[in-house]
DNA sequence: TCGATTGCTGAGATCGGTTGCAATAACAGT
DNA sequence: ACTGTTATTGCAACCGATCTCAGCAATCGA
């Protein structure tokens, strides 16, 4: 049970270790039987080969790091779950590194990631990416980011049309009868939302309503000094889009802690469509973005410019999911 | 920049590749001298030592794989968090290994780990923990399991003291006047959910009032079974405590969708702490776990075993978190 | 001054595989 | 029967480190 090696195994079935080599990783190049043969000692005893000695030999391996800013983040926990089983469903094993939005922990991530020999990898931002950051190491090339990269489309990305999703919302709200929606912008820093605050405002004032954000910052607390800054107000909005369906929950939160009602007193929505928001309190109206989409197309952009240098963007269309956190505005 | 060894630096320092390795490893071995200047060369060339050819070698890595059943349960996303803060304060390079409940990844994860030559591994289980599994593979006892197991004590554990969190809870609720508390387990199938539901089932009778479990699955939807249980009674609980925080949000979420208030109409609590729970609508009383002390405690206990064999079962002290989700009983 | 320690560095085997190349076997064509 | 392929397998170098053993110089005690 201790020690299989290679040689273990070829001396058993009696073949050399070149030959047990192939059996596994090209079955095709060694006689029918002698690999059935092969395979079955190597079943008996209960051997698997080294990843670690097959990755520093071939220098390729099957790891593939999905870099997140923050776990705790269920947006990221979703892209993790879904990306999980669509990295092992293709032989790739997931290495999940998380920031906590640590740049230098980022780089560290690429370094080891290329120590790693991973083939690609897969980056979920918190802030801008930095091209340069990308382009300092050398397989700077073989990474898909989820989220849009300015000014710089050597890599690949796969994003959800946030205009869109903004688009729905207004629609969304309008259609209840809304005409003073409020923002609240939450967590900044990446594109995304980045993107998503620019089709607000500028759909809003389309839309000839003015713009409101409630509050603009990317920390925890948004949500709280949202609500605050709602409720200190003379003329608050009928409705809140939040940039993302945390925020959305922060500023219910804080709304309830001071009375207000939601749908009730005002309309929430949030953009995620995290599962969670099924069982938030009361159940979140939200945009979906496919996240499970989202996982598994950035494997394959990834595997696609592996194979033939294309780099692709794919933009992904989200979806409107009406819960119960939406209604009507209040008479 | 690209391929950089051991032997490049060597030979661009001027000495043998063994005197590298030492220089990194072990570097009292090695002149002071040599040693700055080695280091100063490696640096220059921005070299790293490849942790795969370390690990073949020395038979030991940094991987230290950390095993969830759901990424997605905000419960072992903040486990996971705070273990890739301690893990890698010590060093250590955690990898997040999610099984989907699924038992079968939990053995490819096992094997993955030993062909990693992990040091150890810290395993948080969604089912109860079997033992047969752990000792089936021969570092069975290099894993830390962050649950009770049962009939076996040579495998560390570390566990809140589940019992004294329910009495937290019971004495909280009483000290408000309720007398009729009901249970909704949620999920179970860890032996701490067993002890927490055995801790409510005894610990209520002892107070004389006669235990109430509104639901004991083990599903997503327990919390809306319960509700829908509660609804449906003549007399029902002026107080229900929930396994955990996410059972306690679905049963305030179903409960709402039915016009019940929290805690206007029922008080609710949860058991887990999440910080999720302060950003509830209302914000969630519950029984804290020290998650982060968790995963500290968990990887120190695994070095601890590794260096002397000493086999620890810590338990630590869980804490009332009192928030919005409670109040006096309804008159 | 000389043998014995001690400190530092180099050689080379090794970890567990992979792979280009050579060798042998099997098979086909004439 | 003989030569040219083609299918299989063995050989041995190599991936990027570690580590034991040896060699050599400097230091020490007598």
């Amino acid at each position: 049970m201790a020690d299989l090696s290679i040689d273990v195994v070829a001396k058993a079935a009696g073949v050399h270790r070149s030959t047990v080599s192939r059996a596994f990783s090209r079955p095709e190049a060694v006689k029918s039987e002698t690999r059935e043969h092969i395979l079955r000692v190597a079943e008996g005893l209960g051997y698997t080969m080294s990843p670690l000695a097959q990755a520093l030999r071939r220098k390729t391996s099957t790891f593939i790091p999905l870099i997140v800013p923050d776990i705790t983040n269920p947006f990221f926990a979703e892209l993790a779950k879904t990306m999980t089983q669509a990295a092992d469903e293709r032989g790739y094993q997931l290495l999940l590194c998380v920031t906590n939005g640590d740049a230098a922990k980022t780089d560290g991530y690429f370094t080891a990631m290329q120590a790693m020999y991973a083939p690609f990898g897969i980056v979920a931002p918190s802030t801008k990416v930095d091209t340069d950051a990308l382009k300092r190491f050398d397989f700077g090339h073989r990474v898909v980011v989820i989220d849009r990269v300015e000014g710089d489309s050597s890599v690949p990305t796969v994003t959800v049309d946030s205009r869109r999703g903004i688009v729905l919302a207004l629609e969304h709200l309008r259609s209840l009868g809304h005409t003073s929606i409020g923002y609240v912008s939450g967590i900044s820093g990446t594109h995304t939302a980045q993107d998503r605050m620019d089709a607000y405002l500028e759909l809003s004032a389309e839309g000839s309503s003015t713009p409101l954000v409630l509050d603009s910052g990317s920390d925890p607390d948004a949500g709280a000094r949202a609500a605050k800054h709602f409720l200190e107000m003379d003329n608050p909005p009928t409705a809140i889009i939040a940039a993302n369906d945390m925020v959305a929950f922060a500023v219910i939160s804080a709304l309830g802690q001071s009375g207000v009602r939601v749908p009730e007193d005002v309309s929430v929505m949030g953009f995620d469509g995290l599962a969670l928001g099924a069982r938030f309190n009361p159940a979140l109206t939200t945009v979906r973005q496919p996240i499970a989409d989202m996982g598994n197309i950035a494997i394959e952009l990834a595997e696609k410019q592996n194979l033939n240098g294309s780099v692709d963007h794919v933009v992904l269309e989200p979806e409107l999911l009406v819960r119960a956190s939406t209604s009507g505005p209040r008479k």
